[in-house]
DNA sequence: ACATCCCTTGACCAAACGGTCAAGAAATTT
DNA sequence: AAATTTCTTGACCGTTTGGTCAAGGGATGT
């Protein structure tokens, strides 16, 4: 996208911006989140942040594309030539310890798309769009043969994107609950491999 | 707390100012909303509006506590005495009834919580953890009596909470990825259906 | 008809915010 | 070491925002 090569400076500094933006869109959300923020949080005054990024907007439109690989590189991963269920368990596994490191960017998404995701429509409508596609196709595939439980493959993907979120976007609800003490995501990993064991294993009945 | 009766203007008012305040904190969250905003969607003048309200800020609480009792109600609701899975399975599609009719105050919750919850870290901190505490305890008794499969039960209490909720609060993300045209709540409530009961009956070989 | 209380609002204010700019300090190149 | 480009910032600006206030309009009880 910017062809031009980037100096030292620059690119260490606009790697401090994006730290510190995530640092604080994903705890204030857009509207919440200041500039001058973002700039203490990344050891910069304010018109040099400006320097770097044309806008507030830009920060966080560039924050929100640079993260969203990432985001869906588990899903990418999903082997159709695998074995079903271990393909499945191996997303959800990495699903979920991307929730327990990387909680804030799992928040930064939560709530750009809770309010609509001004910002996000496109590239869900057709990017996420097609790589859903392309992977409930395998689902449906799998369950087809037998080796699954046959379901809606779409709200397949979904329960996992819900369930191992859950634990990263609802992370005070779920440590309050919890208990403070307890570590969250050694029990969500037992539990999660429960379910989805239980969930996916065909029965004896079903062909 | 509030001894005074109102008169019925007041009444009138404050209802008119609290649901245009859903419509506009679900939408853009606290610090997004803005009092102009709120007062055109209430059809009143905002110098109104902080008539009723002492600052933006006791309408977003009083929102909140206004809802919380409502959105706690189907947890309660569910019987200790009666079958385990009717119950569990009642319980999941009476917050996926909500989910369904009520994604606003959905949303507002979801982003107050991702957040951190700076105003309801104290209520969840007590009444839903003991709310949580006690159901938790009738799901661990039930499992103890080998009518519902062995599980960690606040786990499968969240379970509960992000399958339902994420059709709330992901709502233009899932109706992207499924297709416009199709209903999201329809292949929701099925697929919740075969999950929960898949993950509930307990197997032959549970003692 | 009067007095009292409830309701409503135009005009205003101070603070915070995103963003600009000119001018100088550091790097880098020549 | 001079020249040039890159980087940094204090001071400033226009706008928006939450909130105030005085003054007037409406309703209600007597």
């Amino acid at each position: 996208m910017q062809a031009k090569q980037q100096t030292r400076i620059q690119a260490k500094n606009r790697e401090a911006i994006l730290g510190a933006a995530l640092a604080v869109f994903s705890t204030a959300g857009f509207s919440g989140a200041t500039l001058d923020q973002i700039a203490e949080n990344a050891g910069l005054s304010k018109p040099n942040l400006l320097y770097y990024f044309a806008s507030k907007e830009a920060i966080y439109a560039a924050l929100l594309t640079q993260l969203l690989a990432t985001w869906l590189d588990p899903l990418r991963t999903m082997n159709p030539l695998g074995d079903p269920v271990t393909e499945i368990m191996g997303y959800v596994e990495r699903k979920l310890e991307l929730a327990r490191d990387y909680p804030r960017e799992s928040r930064l998404f939560a709530t750009e798309i809770i309010q609509g995701a001004p910002r996000l429509r496109e590239v869900i409508a057709t990017e996420l769009y097609e790589l859903v596609a392309e992977k409930s196709a395998v689902l449906a595939d799998w369950m087809e043969s037998g080796r699954i439980t046959r379901l809606d493959p779409v709200h397949l993907i979904f329960s996992i994107w819900a369930l191992t979120q859950h634990y990263a976007d609802f992370d005070v609800q779920v440590r309050a609950v919890l208990g403070e003490h307890i570590d969250p995501f050694a029990g969500a990993h037992g539990f999660l491999k429960i379910l989805f064991t239980r969930l996916l294993t065909p029965s004896l009945t079903d062909e």
